[in-house]
Formats: C-alpha cells, sequence, structure tokens
DNA sequence: GCGGACTGCTTACCT
DNA sequence: ACAGGTAAGCAGTCCGCG
C-alpha cells in the first residue's frame, strides 16, 4: 500500500484526480464526517513497520509468554507444529517438536506376535513396537499392550493400507495425530508457553494463593478425585485471556442476479469491496473502480481507509497483504465464501498458489500463516445459542446474530449490491466487517474469552472449537483424561459390547429409553405460584450415583445389587466413576464459585464479565454431558448411563411431589425438574428444600414466583405474571415463530392487558379488552386491512426441498413454487407463505396478492392462538365469536 | 365419491 | 450430528356408507 500515498484525511486513494476530486466535495459535505476527527486521525496514522511481510515467525529460540492456538502438521519436515500468539508483538510464532514424538497406535496382540506380521513390519513407515500397560476401565484391570509406532500419521491410518487396517484391532487409532500430540505432552490450547532456548516451557498463571486456599475449603468434602481435578484446573479457568488483536474481514462480489449468491468455486464475478475492521488500527475497506459507477457517500463510521483500485489483481493483491501480515482473521461464513470465493478467484485471475496466504483444508479454510476464525459455524452451534447466548437468536445470519446480542444489525440496503455507489457499497461492507468483529468484542470481549475457555476445558485447538459441536468438544475433554491417567481410550463398539441394552420404553415412538416426567397441569387461574427446581438436576444424579460409562453395569458380580431405580442397571461401589467425579466438578466450581461472582455487583464490569464467561464456558459442558452418552454418534455412547440418568431424574421430581403431598402443598404442574405449588408457606418450601437436600442429595431452590399463572389444559403451555407486571409465556402460539405477526401483535396486546391483573375482579374488565382485541382483528381480517407481510406464516425447511418424499408440507409447496420461479432455495431457509383460496391454498408471500387471502383460515389461527390463554381464564371463544356477532347487528 | 377416524410427518417448542 | 416429551397442523390412508 506503500505506493498510495495518503492525500486525503479521509479518503485513500489510487491515482484518479477526479475521484479525488469528487471525494473532497462529497466528504466536506458530508456531516457525519468530523473534519477534527479525522484530522486527529492523519496525525496518529499508524506507523508500519516495513520488515512485517508475513503474521508468523518460524522455529523462534526465544519469545515471551505466548498463548497457544493451534497445532498442525508439516508432512514434509514429518513433524508436528504449534501455532503461538504473543500479544504483545501481534506475532504468531510456529514452533516445531523438538521431542521427537511419532504417531502410534496400540494392540492387545503381544510384541512378539506382532513381529511375525511381515505385512506390519514391511510397511514402510513402520518405527517400532513397544510393550505398555494401560488400565482398561471396562473391565477394571491392568493390561499389557503394544504400542506400534510409524513414521508419519498416514501410516497409522488413512489410506488403504495402514497399520489400523494391517493390524485388524487397533485402539486410539482413529485419534488425529494433532490431539494425540497434544495430549501426549500434555499441553493445553488457550495456556500460555514460551521458547526458551528453542524448548517449549508452560508458564503457569494461578489464582492467588488466598483465593485458591478459598476455594479449596469449598471442596474440603469432596472426594479425592474431584480435589485433584480442582488443582488441574485452576489455571484452566483463572489465566486471563490476553486481548487478541484481531481484524474481520467482509467481502462484496458483483452478483449476476437478484437473491442468488455467487458460487465461490466458480468465482466467476469480480469482488468489488473487501473491508477490514480490527480492535485496533486497521480499519479500512477496498473498493474497485466500476465504470460508470458514482462515486456516491460514505454513511459507515468515520475514521475508516478508503483505497480504490482500477484493477481487481491489485485489489486483491492489498488483501492478500493483510491476510499474510494479520495473525488473527475473523469473518463471518469465511469458510464458506469469502475465503473461498477469494482463493478460487485469485486462481482464476492468474495468481499462483504461493501468491494466496489461504490454504483449502478437508472442512475447514485456513490460513496459511495467521489464524481464521469464522464465527458462522460457532454461533450455528447449538450449545452456543443455548447455553452461553440463552437462546438470544433465531436464525444464524449475521444479521439476526448482531440484532440480537449487539442491538444492531447490517445496513438496510435501498437496492442491489450491484447497484450501490462506490461508497455506498464500501460503507455496507464495512458495516459487516465492524459488527463481525464486535461480535468477538462486546461485553468486554465475552466471545472471545468463551473460545479460549473452551479450548481449555475441552483440551482441543481453535479450529476444532471453532468447526466441531459439543460431542467433539466433550469427547476431548474425556479423552484426555482418560490419556494423562493412562486409562485405554475404548472403542465404542468395546462399551457397546457390554452395555448396549436398555429397560425402559420410550413415550415417543422410535427413542430408545424413557425420558423425563411432565405433569399433567390443573388448568386455570392459579395466584402465588411457587417454583420450585432442582439445580441441574442431571448432572447432580450423575454426580450423586456415581454415574459414568465405566461404574453402569460394571462387571463386579458384588456390584449388582446396587440398582437404579426404574432399570435394570447396576452402579459399581468399587471404583469412582470419570464421568461423574469431572461432571460432578464442573458444577460444583460454577455453582460455588463462578455463578456468584458472575452477578457480584461489587466487581468491576471487566471482572464480572470475565467471571460471566467462565460460567457459562462450563454450562455448555455441563448441561451436554447428559445428552451426548444418549447419543449414538458420541465415541462413548452409553445408553445405560444415560437411561440410568433420566430415571434418577424421574425419581427426585416423583418423590418431590409425593412429599408436597405430604406436606399439604397442591403440585399445579410440573416438567422434568420443577414443580409449580400452590400458594405455599414460607415454612412448606424451607422444609421441602430441607428434604430434597437430605433425603435425595439434591439442591432444590425456588427458580420463580409468579403473582398469577394461567394454565391450560396442555402440557408445557403456560402464561405467569411475575410481582413486577413481567409476563413469562412457555409454548404458547403466540410466540411461535411460525405464527402470523398479526397473531402475535394481536397475543402481545393482550399480554400488555393481562399484565395489570392483580386480583380476581380484574379479570372482569380484562376480559372485555381481549374481547376488544380479537373482534377488532377480526374486522381487519375481513377487511383485508393487514399488510400481506403480517399475514406470512414462517416455516424453516430443515432438509432439502428433493428429500421431503413422504409428504408435502405447505412450506415446501411454497418453496417449490418459489423454485420454479428460478429462485434458489437452500436448507435452512424460512419460508414466508400465505393460505390462499384457490388451490394449491398455499402461495409464497413473493408471489400472492391481499385479494386472494383465505380470511377463515386466518380466524381459525387468531381463534387457536387465543383460545390457548382464554381456556384457562374459564372462557369459551364462541362467546366471544357470539358477542361479535351481536355487537355487529347493532 | 365423500367425510370422519386414524396414523404419520414436520416443525417448533419445553426441560 | 447432545437427549426425550408435547402440541399443532396438515398429508395421506382406511373404512363405511344400502
Amino acid at each position: 500500500m506503500s505506493n498510495q500515498s495518503t492525500l486525503l484525511p479521509f479518503i485513500k486513494k489510487e491515482n484518479d484526480e477526479t475521484l479525488e476530486e469528487e471525494a473532497k466535495n462529497k466528504i466536506t459535505a458530508e456531516s457525519n464526517v468530523q473534519p477534527t476527527k479525522n484530522q486527529e486521525f492523519m496525525n496518529n496514522t499508524r506507523s508500519k513497520s516495513s520488515d512485517i511481510n508475513v503474521a508468523t515467525i518460524d522455529k523462534p529460540t526465544n519469545t515471551d509468554d505466548c498463548i497457544l492456538l493451534d497445532i498442525d502438521y508439516d508432512g514434509t519436515a514429518q513433524k508436528a507444529y504449534l501455532k503461538l500468539y504473543d500479544p504483545k508483538k501481534n506475532k504468531i510464532y510456529r514452533w516445531y517438536d523438538t521431542t521427537g514424538h511419532k504417531p502410534y497406535c496400540l494392540s492387545k496382540e503381544p510384541k512378539q506376535i506382532l513381529l511375525q506380521n511381515q505385512q506390519l513390519v514391511n510397511h514402510p513407515g513402520f518405527v517400532d513396537i513397544i510393550e505398555v500397560e494401560k488400565y482398561d476401565l471396562l473391565e477394571d484391570r491392568s493390561i499389557r499392550m503394544s504400542k506400534i509406532i510409524a513414521t508419519d500419521p498416514l501410516s497409522i491410518g488413512g489410506t488403504s493400507n495402514s497399520i489400523r487396517d494391517i493390524i485388524k484391532e487397533a485402539w486410539e487409532a482413529h485419534i488425529p495425530y494433532r490431539k494425540c500430540y497434544l495430549m501426549d505432552l500434555q499441553l493445553i490450547p488457550g495456556l500460555f508457553y514460551k521458547i526458551e532456548n528453542g524448548q517449549l516451557v508452560r508458564v503457569k498463571r494461578s489464582p492467588p494463593e488466598s483465593v485458591k486456599r478459598e476455594i479449596e475449603q469449598l471442596f474440603e468434602d469432596e472426594t479425592q478425585e474431584a480435589k485433584q481435578l480442582l488443582d488441574s484446573f485452576f489455571d484452566l479457568l483463572f489465566t486471563p485471556v490476553p486481548n487478541i488483536k484481531r481484524v474481520a474481514m467482509d467481502i462484496e462480489v458483483l452478483a449476476e442476479a437478484v437473491d442468488v449468491i455467487p458460487d465461490p468455486k466458480a468465482a466467476e464475478h469480480p469482488i468489488i469491496a473487501v473491508a477490514f475492521a480490527s480492535n485496533y488500527d486497521i480499519n479500512e475497506v477496498h473498493i474497485l473502480k466500476r465504470k460508470d459507477m458514482p462515486q456516491g457517500d460514505w454513511i459507515s463510521e468515520d475514521n475508516v481507509e478508503i483505497i480504490f483500485y482500477d484493477k481487481e489483481e491489485d485489489l486483491l493483491r492489498a488483501v492478500f497483504k493483510r491476510l499474510s501480515e494479520e495473525p488473527f482473521i475473523i469473518t463471518f461464513n469465511g469458510d464458506n465464501f469469502d475465503l473461498n470465493y477469494l482463493y478460487h478467484r485469485a486462481l482464476k485471475l492468474g495468481f499462483s498458489q504461493d501468491e494466496i496466504p489461504i490454504t483449502i483444508a478437508k472442512n475447514a479454510i485456513l490460513l496459511k500463516y495467521g489464524i481464521h476464525f469464522d464465527l458462522y459455524p460457532f454461533f450455528h452451534n447449538r450449545s452456543i445459542n443455548i447455553y452461553a447466548f440463552g437462546n438470544a437468536y433465531k436464525e444464524t445470519s449475521l444479521d439476526a446474530v448482531a440484532n440480537a446480542l449487539l442491538k444492531k444489525g447490517k445496513i438496510k440496503l435501498e437496492k442491489e449490491i450491484s447497484e450501490l455507489s462506490l461508497l455506498r457499497l464500501g460503507s455496507y461492507c464495512y458495516n459487516d466487517a465492524l459488527i463481525t468483529l464486535e461480535l468477538t468484542t462486546f461485553n468486554e470481549n465475552l466471545t472471545m474469552n468463551l473460545i479460549i475457555l473452551l479450548m481449555r476445558i475441552s483440551k482441543l485447538p481453535i479450529r476444532d472449537i471453532n468447526r466441531q459441536n459439543i460431542s467433539a468438544w466433550i469427547r476431548g475433554m474425556f479423552y484426555y483424561e482418560h490419556r494423562i491417567r493412562g486409562y485405554l481410550i475404548p472403542r465404542p463398539q468395546d462399551i457397546l459390547a457390554m452395555k448396549s441394552e436398555t429397560s425402559t420404553k420410550a413415550i415417543i415412538k422410535g427413542k430408545k429409553y424413557k425420558g423425563a416426567i411432565v405433569v399433567n397441569p390443573i388448568a386455570g387461574i392459579h395466584f402465588n405460584v411457587v417454583v420450585l427446581d432442582f439445580a441441574s438436576l442431571y448432572p447432580s444424579v450423575i454426580k450423586t450415583h456415581n454415574l459414568s460409562y465405566e461404574t453402569v453395569r460394571c462387571p463386579h458380580k458384588e456390584c449388582r445389587d446396587n440398582i437404579i431405580p426404574g432399570t435394570t442397571h447396576w452402579v459399581c461401589k468399587k471404583r469412582v466413576g470419570l464421568t461423574s467425579v469431572l461432571v460432578g466438578f464442573l458444577r460444583d466450581i460454577r455453582v460455588k464459585w463462578f455463578k456468584e461472582l458472575a452477578k457480584s455487583k461489587d466487581l468491576s464490569e471487566d471482572k464480572r464479565q470475565w467471571y460471566r464467561s467462565v460460567e457459562r464456558a462450563l454450562k455448555v459442558f455441563i448441561n451436554a454431558t447428559y445428552g451426548v452418552f444418549g447419543s449414538e454418534s458420541f465415541e462413548l455412547y452409553c445408553p445405560p448411563l444415560a437411561e440410568s440418568t433420566t430415571a434418577l431424574g424421574r425419581y427426585a421430581i416423583q418423590k418431590t411431589i409425593e412429599k408436597s403431598a405430604e406436606l399439604g402443598v397442591q403440585v399445579l404442574y410440573g416438567d422434568t425438574d420443577s414443580v409449580f405449588l400452590a400458594n405455599p408457606t414460607q415454612e412448606q418450601i424451607e422444609e421441602l428444600k430441607k428434604w430434597s437436600k437430605s433425603f435425595l442429595n439434591i439442591d432444590l431452590d425456588v427458580d420463580k414466583i409468579y403473582r398469577w399463572v394461567a394454565l391450560s389444559t396442555r402440557k408445557k403451555n403456560y402464561l405467569g405474571v411475575f410481582p413486577d407486571g413481567t409476563v413469562d409465556v412457555k409454548g404458547l402460539l403466540g410466540k411461535k415463530r411460525n405464527t402470523p405477526k398479526f397473531c402475535q401483535e394481536a397475543f402481545s396486546e393482550m399480554l400488555n392487558i393481562l399484565k395489570e391483573v392483580h386480583t380476581e375482579k380484574d379479570f372482569e374488565s380484562a376480559k372485555k379488552k381481549i374481547f376488544d382485541i380479537i373482534r377488532e382483528s377480526y374486522r381487519k381480517l375481513e377487511n383485508k386491512q393487514y399488510p400481506l407481510e403480517d399475514l406470512a406464516i414462517k416455516v424453516q425447511l430443515t432438509k432439502p426441498l428433493k428429500s421431503y418424499t413422504k409428504t408435502t408440507p405447505q412450506h415446501v409447496k411454497a418453496a417449490r413454487l418459489l423454485e420454479s420461479k428460478g429462485k434458489k432455495i437452500s436448507v435452512g431457509h424460512i419460508i414466508h407463505f400465505v393460505k390462499t383460496v384457490t388451490p394449491p391454498n398455499v402461495k409464497p408471500v413473493e408471489l400472492a396478492s391481499l385479494n386472494e387471502i383465505d380470511v377463515a383460515k386466518y380466524k381459525e389461527h387468531l381463534k387457536a392462538t387465543f383460545e390457548q390463554v382464554l381456556d384457562a381464564l374459564g372462557i369459551e371463544f364462541k362467546d366471544i365469536e357470539g358477542y361479535t356477532a351481536l355487537s355487529e347487528w347493532f
């Protein structure tokens, strides 16, 4: 960029006089660009050290403290190398293995027998066999195993003639070498290391001794195993995360047609803008000049450098320079789009592989030098959405996620990207990069902290946290704990051979075992309802009953009488279960330490957010552990473990219901881990809590108190009002995403009336107002006063259009109509359709008009929405329809 | 040939 | 591609009906 000198405070440009003049005029006329600020910016222009060519330095001999981010394997050197980030120098170091560690797998055959296998010993990658001792948890005994060592990972597995196939039965042979290496060296991604004289050294950053002692006291009564875990987790949960300097990138491509996303592999259209937004001093947008396209006006932040290009090749070269210099690049969907498009477009324009700092990996797109983190798969991860962000966003588009978390979204466009003036386009592109960046910086870097903490807990490098799901994270955590203790990592079939049977029948057809109890609600309005719930029921049950894959149905005869109620499974009495300790520990440290501090008002915002990050990261692991053991795709899948967990959960809620009755408290409703109590006294609540702690050994807490609750006859459907007037709506049609907007809005008007209700008497006037809402809505429907979009039913396509073979739901009909008009429809798309009077009675909003709307159907929708609440209030919908007819008569 | 009873499919929610 | 349980709405099938 040095050949493009700064001529204007605001705009950097190439050599185009006309554009310069235009820019000058435009910018001085712009109200949102303040000259003083620009002046400051010019004076503070960063000093660009010309020595920086790439983000990475290879094989350093000495470094400052660095954070371990990633690991890869160099096929030529036949060595693993780490990517370490130095937050002070803003550099990535590549450290190559100096220990001589080699890939291997395990066999149960003795060394002597294996040596007779000519195919094995003659394998070009074969190195040696060493006898080792491992502990077999499933059999609860030590075993001798043979460790077969190879020169490179592919010799172990991954080709048609790999060692793991030659020896037929191999253990630990499917663990990627990168991960195997980290475990063996006990390296934890996300923690600090430094290089001293070429050697890797762990940098310990434990909490202050006083804090350590305070926490150790909290674990005084816990098992020895739990105390050991605590000791090994201090570093993980207390080492601060450095402020990683990072740059978010977004690109715009000249699209061929409306609503068609350009194909990155074909990369047929020019890249017309690329923006970078950073949490330090890189904020710039690169724009391609186009014939007849006016400059237009800038509508985003100030202090953004704008660089124009005549040639797309020059633009790409500047972008690639950034991608080589910057250690940490963030995108939103860069794997599928931005980096992918850049790569293929560059090839198409004649760039050589060496000139492109991007590598296409199997399930990711990586940078040759720095780290690429794609926010799309991360936010798309269900566990992250639910446990870390409280289900804040309903779909994973940049706009939806940003609106939910940052309260701001993409710039609304009044025309197509291809029609935007140059600076408008630049603003739009820059804004996307900026909100992408802010998704990692908001709330004191909550997301970034989470990412690093998830790495530490799962023991996985950053790329796996980025792109893998919760089961892979939990697997990472479990495998590590196995490896460092010398436990053999079991194969899925080893567990299933002993533990595939279940003893309960699921209520839902096709499910493997019985789940939770849902208590039949007592319909009606109930005042002063107290909801008690068990503090993380399943994790508690796993901890208190010593549940783990190796302890449920253990091999000992003497444990067989230790039966889980409601099942035929028994639990080990001799050995402490690994899952039990691990989940129990994570749960305890969260509730005993981090949860409180995350809410503490005495702390600085910065500190509080840190505790929040830790608390959320722990929550992800705690809450998902039960589920993964019941999932066939999880490598430690163990049906009896999952089944025992829900059985004990049912036992806990069942006993609580019985105890409530015994205390004379009516249970109005309950679901899985909660009971809704009708107007209990303080003493009764205390009594129940005390009983739970002593009898079940699970904490039962007051979760919420309602001024009143309207329970319908349906389970998982209710509405409650808190003392402060806040309304709590669960499961009702009025809050479902697919309910038409006009229904949702009428419903929300009803809530506003209901939240004013304090007494039985208040309901009378409330009812009248609710009648009015319904009547008004009916009238507007009949007079077609609602815009089409308000009538739209919004349903997500959960699989490709072609895969709907058994039935054709309405949203699929609508989607196929759209497709026949040339629109591309893909999985995850939310189809907006309306119901019409003529067959097929469905039309996508885009193709429908108001006069073909099926009014009767919409009246039914409204009726269904209100009925769910009205039947709790003891009102029959007929009354309203009668009332409507009557009032219209007069 | 049509409608009611029934089952199955699909989606969105709750814990 | 972490679990099971529940509700709603529609699609599709079967059966009876002189």
